[in-house]
DNA sequence: CTTGACTCTGGAGTACGGTCCATACTTTAG
DNA sequence: CTAAAGTATGGACCGTACTCCAGAGTCAAG
C-alpha cells in the first residue's frame, strides 16, 4: 500500500495532527480512506492538497479562500471556474495595493527618522502621535 | 474641563466604546480621571494616544506590538523604535513579494484558459489538480 | 503475546480583537 | 423634576485557527 496515516501526512507536511483533523472537520481535506478500525489513510493527492493548504494561508488566504480555491477543481463549468480565479486575482491585487500603502508609510518613517536623538524628533513617534501617515 | 466622556473619545477617534474600554483592560489606553460617579474623563493626551494606536494598528502592528512601541516612545528609545518599525517593513515587503508570486500564477492561468471548452483542457484546473500555483 | 507507539472521538481551552447584553446608576436638557 | 441620553460593571459570545486532553481502541516490532 503506498498509502500513509495521519502522523506521516502531518509530518510531510509540517504541520500537527491536530491540524489535519481540523482541516478535516473544517471540509478542506479528506482522507483518501478509512481502515475498518476508523484509522485515516492518505495518498499522494492529500499530502499536495495539504502542501497547497499550507502555501495560500501562508499567502494570506484565511482557510475559507482556500476552501474557494481547492472549490475551483471540482467545478466542471469552465466559465465558471475561470471567473473565481479572476475574482481571486482581484482580491490578491487589492491585498498587494494595501500593502503596499502601508510600506510607503513605513518606508517614509523608517528613512527620515535618524535612529538616535530626542524622541520629539523621532518622525515615527511623531507620525504616530500626530498624524501624517499616508 | 477640557476633558470628554468614553462616548466623545470614541467618536473623535472613530471607534467603539466597547472598543476603548477593550484597550484599558489590555493596558493600553487609561483614562485621565474619573469622576466620583465612576465615569472616565480623556484628555487630549488620550485622543492622539487612542489615535496612534488606530494607526499603528493599521500599518500591521498586533496591539501586542502597539503596547510595545508606546512603551518605547516613553522610554524615548528612539533607535528600538526605528528598528521596531524596519523589522515590521521587512515583514511587509515579504509579503508583498509573496503576494506578487501568486499573481504572477494566477494571471498566468486566467489569461491562458479559454473560459469555455471542456474542463480537462482547463489550465486552471490542470495547475490545481497537479501543483503549479505558487 | 506483550509492549510501546499510534490513532480514535468528543469536547474543552487558548489567543486575538473585539462585540453585545443586562442591570443599574449618573448626567443633562427642557 | 422628569425623561432621555450616557455610562458603569461583569460576563457571555463571536470567528479564526488551532491546541490539548482523557479515555479507549489499534498497529507493528520483537
Amino acid at each position: 500500500m503506498d498509502s500513509i496515516g495521519i502522523g506521516a501526512l502531518a509530518k510531510r507536511a509540517g504541520v500537527s495532527i491536530d491540524t489535519v483533523r481540523y482541516y478535516e472537520k473544517s471540509g478542506l481535506l479528506a482522507p483518501q480512506a478509512r481502515l475498518p478500525s476508523g484509522y485515516r489513510r492518505y495518498g499522494d493527492l492529500q499530502v499536495a492538497r495539504l502542501r497547497f493548504i499550507r502555501r495560500a494561508q501562508n499567502l494570506g488566504f484565511a482557510l475559507k479562500d482556500v476552501r474557494e480555491l481547492l472549490g475551483l477543481s471540482k467545478q466542471r463549468d469552465v466559465a465558471r471556474v475561470k471567473r473565481t480565479a479572476e475574482k481571486k486575482l482581484a482580491q490578491v491585487e487589492q491585498k498587494i495595493a494595501a500593502l503596499e500603502r502601508v510600506r510607503g508609510g513605513l518606508a517614509q518613517l523608517v528613512t527620515a527618522c535618524p535612529g538616535h536623538g530626542p524622541a520629539k524628533e523621532c518622525p515615527i513617534l511623531k507620525a504616530l502621535g500626530e498624524e501624517a501617515i499616508q
